[in-house]
DNA sequence: AAAAATTTAAAGTCTACACAAAATGGATGC
DNA sequence: GCATCCATTTTGTGTAGACTTTAAATTTTT
């Protein structure tokens, strides 16, 4: 058996960090030695500490702040890591063949509820897009969008028979933030008969705004297919 | 007006990258330059152009190989965090007052599809906690949580009248593996009753996997009170 | 005692350089 | 043609040191 190399790389001391964390040496709350202490005791310099510090604390382990120290987060804060594939990455995935179909696209004026959500004004109008993600021929997802047509005008040139709205503006609109959120909902008659369920049925459902820079750009309801789970390893 | 200082810094070449993915000047599927060219073009270190690459990589925009160079991917694989709070603290966040109620505790010979579910042996005992968490007097989570007592012998001596199970288990066992779902479920009659709801309604739910290197430890549904989402922002 | 200015300790970032590790693409041998 | 080996390129990580930025702690002033 060969000698291990020293341990003084940023993962080890990471490791290390974290076992006494979880040992109890380092209490929660508690400061660690400053960085230059560490990397006296790690034999290794400031910036290998420094690196394994700041992915700790990046992991939610941590909370560092300049002058007042590292210190051990009482609650843990573990975070899980959804990736949010693009409906056709998450259905080829599954070892499935991805097909898409357009339901409706037309243009309209906001409706209130809407103009409440995203703060529009009112009267604005959108691009309303209805269309249906499959395995096979098995519905995976219906998708149920409004694009915000002053926000992104090159909609009203854009041909969704081919490709979904989403596909569409991740390669037009560059957008810079996003707020997703997951629920249970009901499916009323329109999901119930998209999705092959029958109506009240619990559906996995998602919703997601995009602004640019302020402007609200797009809200979509993903009412997915009866059994679908999201899971995350971590 | 100051002169902005150069820019230079690992977070302004994350920008400039980024807007140039964005842009279009970098195609999905190419290859950037090297980490030394562009480190003569931003005129700094590579050190610092490795950090910007690196964390771009990170956040689902690149991937880095050996040899192989940095490419654009093709779908930018954005993914979300979810911060999994204990449930304490997101009733506290939202500014409730949070209350824990133990329903039962008590052990008992794995059910079979527990043991198909962790890979038990046939007979393994287990320990059956259910428990109530609510947000003043309005129910907020009904937990049925089973725990591998080979796993966490200790648990035998546990009290989980005050504290709930998931706290007693974060400070008990440091966990190294956690598999977490999400999905859609039918409230039954033992759900409903407990959340307060009707029977039938569709319930968020969670189910967390623990496994401690390689042996489970915990399996725990948590199902959230009627209108619950989890939400985040990125 | 309260407010304002100053000091200072800690993390944050950068430079410049070196060596390690991976994996590609070509060279070699069969 | 196919497998194996090897050189080379590119990222990965480390050292040593410096300067910057933040904000806590202290001192001074009001």
């Amino acid at each position: 058996m060969t000698q291990p190399t020293e341990n003084t790389s940023y993962k080890d001391i990471k490791q290390t960090v974290l076992a006494r964390i979880r040992s109890g040496e380092l209490q929660p709350d508690s400061l660690l030695p400053n960085e230059e202490k560490l990397a006296v005791e790690f034999s290794c310099t400031r910036t290998t500490v420094n690196r394994a510090l700041r992915e700790l604390a990046d992991e939610g382990f941590l909370e560092r702040r300049r002058k007042a120290g590292t210190r051990v987060l009482s609650a843990p804060q573990r975070q899980a890591r959804f990736t949010i594939p693009m409906v056709r990455d998450e259905v080829e995935a599954l070892g499935g063949t991805y097909r898409y179909a357009l339901i409706s696209a037309a243009s309209q004026t906001a409706p209130e509820w809407l103009s409440a959500r995203l703060a529009l004004s009112p009267g604005q109008s959108v691009m309303h897009v209805r269309c249906m993600h499959f395995n096979g021929n098995t519905p995976f997802q219906y998708e149920d969008r409004w694009i915000v047509i002053d926000s992104v005008p090159q909609v009203k040139q854009a041909d969704f028979s081919q490709t979904g709205p989403n596909e569409w503006l991740i390669q037009t609109v560059p957008f810079t933030n996003v707020e997703l959120s997951f629920l249970a909902s009901r499916a009323d008659a329109t999901v119930a008969g998209f999705l092959d369920v029958s109506q009240g049925e619990p559906i996995f459902t998602g919703e997601r705004i995009t602004w640019l820079q302020g402007q609200p750009v797009t809200f979509a309801k993903m009412y997915f297919a009866a059994g679908y789970r999201m899971t995350t390893q971590f």
